[in-house]
RNA sequence: CGGGGCGUAGCGCAGCCUGGUAGCGCACCUGUUUUGGGAACAGGGGGUCGCAAGUUCGAAUCUUGCCGCCCCGACCA
């Protein structure tokens, strides 16, 4: 993309309601414009990171099995009434009335949606397990929205629900999913942990929310330390589901609500880490809470018809864009992580109207495309401290500075975003460098 | 929902107390000189001062009501 052919509208001055880096940051660098309280314009930069983000809790999903489909934003209130939420969920619940004074509700999540769509066709036990997921947009009427995108009222979350015969089958999805998140998050740059969360009425040991460290974190959390830099398991065959969950969970990892101050004193002393977090996902089991209500059975081995068992498994999408700045950013921007950049690389000309310039930066234009990369040109005749600030405040991950004085000597400049280490390099070079830094991303 | 604050040009703000021609910086447009880390000078465009009543000869400024937004807290399957 050129620079000069894009829609990015930059902010130099801060806007005095962004009190956090992430909002600040995605404010300036065009990504978002506020409509209205808690509501957001995804302009074009934004919408791509929003995308890339989207596409890797997609491609995560669909390892374990998940199943993609879509549902809609706008809700009979007639499952909610079912299931008894209509009136438990509150004022948080957008609530609409159509021409025909019929009772309608955005969307805050699917549970009940999905359970009558699933009973209606879901008969056997030969049916199960399902694992089923969509991407979509949510509202809900907080009190306080508040960081930008991080708690906003409208949003987008992945939302999944798995459909089982028994606890213990139920158990095996709920430890499918969890890996995937941890995956999930591990490919976008992110270091989640997974804390033991509530689980309300329904009891168990089976709710975790994944949180990721940062200063501005809403939550109160309190974990080993060795947790915290522990890699993403990859791929898990059904065997090691139960390990592998088991080991993620051994140590110490609770937020304020489930803090147990003993149990944390028997870290070890330089190992207890406490910090505040950014709540990126949610996992819950809660068996009937919905089949049992909604009558959604299947007929077992037996003949005897049983409750399904369900799981619910939650992504804030749109929040991870503010998650991911809050993680990874300096004095100057964003740093992005090549996985979710908006473009792969920045080429900055530093002297627009310079034949020699103008070639080299067409010529590594059109090699990166070729490659993949999606750079995005500077091309706009500005100068070049503004150029760089410019580069800098929208962060993609490497930056190629060329200008007449460089080409000169036949050499480039490469900057890395995240280290700002800067290397002259011939535009061949330059060019191999890039795309062999993308070619395990 | 409790407490606090703010609405004046796209953004950041002054003016309001003490009523009398609506300002500054950035951004934007034109020109000249510049051009390797957010250039300088000159000229210019852009605002029913959140909305509505009221007081007054006269309201951005005073009064009342409403709307919107932000911050702290509580809340957040």
């Amino acid at each position: 993309m050129r620079l000069s052919r894009y829609f990015l509208p930059l902010l130099k001055e801060t806007p005095s309601d962004a009190t956090i880096a992430s909002h600040r940051y995605m404010l300036r660098a065009g990504m978002v414009k506020q409509d209205s309280a808690g509501i957001y314009i995804w302009l074009p930069l934004g919408f791509k990171v929003l995308k890339k983000i989207e596409q890797i809790v997609r491609e995560e999903q669909n390892k374990v099995g998940a199943v993609e489909m879509l549902m809609p934003t706008i809700q009979s209130a007639n499952h909610w009434k079912e299931t008894g939420r209509y009136d438990a969920y509150g004022p948080e619940m957008l609530r609409i009335t159509d021409r025909g004074d019929r009772e309608l509700l955005y969307g805050p999540t699917n549970e009940d949606m999905i359970t009558d769509m699933f009973r209606t066709f879901v008969r056997s036990y030969k049916d199960l397990p399902q694992n089923l997921y969509h991407i979509q947009w949510k509202f809900r009427d907080e009190r306080r929205p508040r960081f930008g995108v991080m708690r906003g009222r409208e949003f987008l979350m992945k939302d999944a629900y798995t459909f089982d015969i028994d606890a213990e089958a139920s158990r095996l999805s709920y430890y499918r999913q969890f890996v995937a998140y941890l995956n999930t998050f591990g490919r976008l740059g992110l270091k989640a942990v997974p804390m033991r969360a509530d689980t309300g009425p329904i009891g168990g040991d089976l709710s975790h929310e994944f949180l990721i460290l940062a200063e501005t974190g809403e939550s109160e959390v309190f974990c080993h330390k060795d947790l915290v830099d522990m890699p993403a398991p990859g791929a898990v065959s059904d065997d090691e589901l139960k390990a592998t969950f088991e080991k993620r969970t051994a140590l110490y990892a609770a937020t304020d609500e489930m803090h147990d101050a003993d149990e944390f004193a028997k870290v070890p002393a330089d190992k207890q880490l406490s910090a505040r977090g950014i709540e990126v996902g949610h996992i819950f089991y809660f068996g009937d809470k919905y089949s049992d209500p909604m009558k959604a059975q299947v007929q077992g081995p037996d003949g005897k018809n049983t409750n399904i068992h369900m799981g619910s498994y939650g992504v804030g999408v749109s929040r991870l864009v503010g998650g991911i700045i809050e993680a990874s950013h300096d004095d100057n921007g964003i740093v992005w992580p090549k996985s979710v950049t908006p473009f792969g690389a920045g080429i900055i000309n530093l002297k627009v109207g310079d034949e020699a310039a103008d070639v080299a930066c067409a010529d590594l234009y059109a090699k990166l495309s070729a490659a993949g990369i999606d750079p995005l040109y500077d091309d706009k005749n500005d100068r070049g401290g503004q150029k760089f600030a410019r580069m800098d405040l929208i962060g993609l991950p490497y930056q190629l500075v060329i200008g007449p004085r460089g080409l000169k000597e036949g050499v480039v400049e490469v900057k890395t975003r995240a280290t700002g280490e800067k290397q002259n390099m011939t535009p061949e070079a330059a060019v191999n460098f890039i795309i062999s830094e993308y070619q395990d991303v």
